[in-house]
DNA sequence: ACCGCATGTTACTAGCGGGTATATAACTTA
DNA sequence: TAAGTTATATACCCGCTAGTAACATGCGGT
């Protein structure tokens, strides 16, 4: 064998330039989003700080529209991929919940995680709205469903489930609104202090 | 004296008219923005659920930037005023931090409350936007001091109080995301849910 | 050598929405 | 009733931005 091929032909390694450059326009936009603000961003902005123009743009992207969705998907999805993990893993609710926290907070540090709570619904096209919706959806019920585990295994406070999922996500999420990475806590940091906040409440504790 | 004149005089009377429009104006643009989004209300849409044209809004406001502004500022105000009624009543830190953020949890259910935590900054002009920073730089210092108070007397778990702040008031600030007034829970249940989830913590407690 | 598709460009359309110039009706005041 | 002021309308301008043609170019596979 005189020559090494690579396992990808040359068609695979146009898909994968291919996809580098869809993934260079969904986080130069997602930037571009957080900074500005969605309609206040143009693809004119966003094609000009990647030096193509905008139908270029349009030749990975069949709408300013999907150029969003696809933003806000790849936060949620790292959210959800926090749940699942959790689900797997063994441990009282209480663990799990913690673990799944810690991961959602830190995703709220990032660029697409930055991005999920900075767009409303009303941004989306009504077909996206109603994936966006489903996806936040899915997540709240994931988080719910890891509360009331640890209500029943008895390592967590009983109460309204949903209403402590509502509180729990939205200390989450503000993290995206107040978290600067050039300040002087790191994403753990900030993500460990919100969490330990949510577990033990404000009220002090007698014991430990 | 033959006849009794009304204190207000035809001058005041039309002040008043005149403040009555502003506000109508205020608050249809306060839901119209919370609907549809901020860049989706065009003043057309405010101006012909008044029953109006454009113009006439224009004779009230100078800037679409204007109304949107004063907005956002009767939401911050409304909080602003329960954390200086809290600082003056008496109580432990706990005691005072329960009451305003109850009281602030309530005021995120309301048209003006859920149009501030719809509002990014981006949307404002400069001018305006420093403003809103200032407003919200200035709740979160009445809480933050709430909090600290808390932590000296004792009646507060001891921690980072920056991060304690910003936890609880994205939990509060989310239920304007989350609520819904045609629900089957009150605006009380939902501040009230949210505020014990926050006091007690999720972790179960032991005493009492 | 050549075809065809992926990639990119320049130049354009179309419509929306903030804001304005100007006319006019109604009311206050003297 | 005349003058001034407030309130509202009609008609318009201007700039911006999503999205579209139509065209150029160059590489991969045959």
């Amino acid at each position: 064998m005189a020559q090494i091929h690579s396992p990808w032909g040359s068609r695979s390694a146009r898909e994968v330039e291919r996809q580098n450059k869809r993934d260079a326009v969904l986080l130069t936009s997602a930037r571009f989003f957080n900074a500005k603000g969605f309609h206040a961003t143009s693809l004119d902005d966003v094609a000009q700080a990647l030096n193509v123009t905008k139908p270029t743009i349009y030749h990975y992207f069949s709408s300013k529209d999907e150029i969003l969705f696809e933003c806000v998907r790849l936060g949620l999805d790292a959210i959800l991929e926090a749940a699942e993990n959790v689900a797997v893993k063994g441990g009282t609710g209480r663990e799990k919940l913690e673990a799944l926290m810690l991961e959602y907070g830190m995703v709220m540090t990032r660029d697409f995680g930055i991005c999920v709570t900075r767009t409303s619904d009303d941004q989306l096209s009504e077909a996206s709205r109603n994936r966006f919706r489903a996806l936040k959806r899915e997540i709240h019920d994931a988080i719910q469903d890891v509360v009331e585990e640890g209500m029943r295994d008895g390592s967590l406070a009983l109460g309204d489930a949903r209403i402590k999922t509502f509180t729990l996500a939205g200390s989450l999420n503000w993290i995206a609104r107040w978290y600067r990475p050039d300040g002087d806590m790191t994403p753990e940091q900030v993500a460990r202090g919100t969490v330990d906040t949510l577990i033990e409440g404000l009220a002090p504790r007698g014991d430990y």
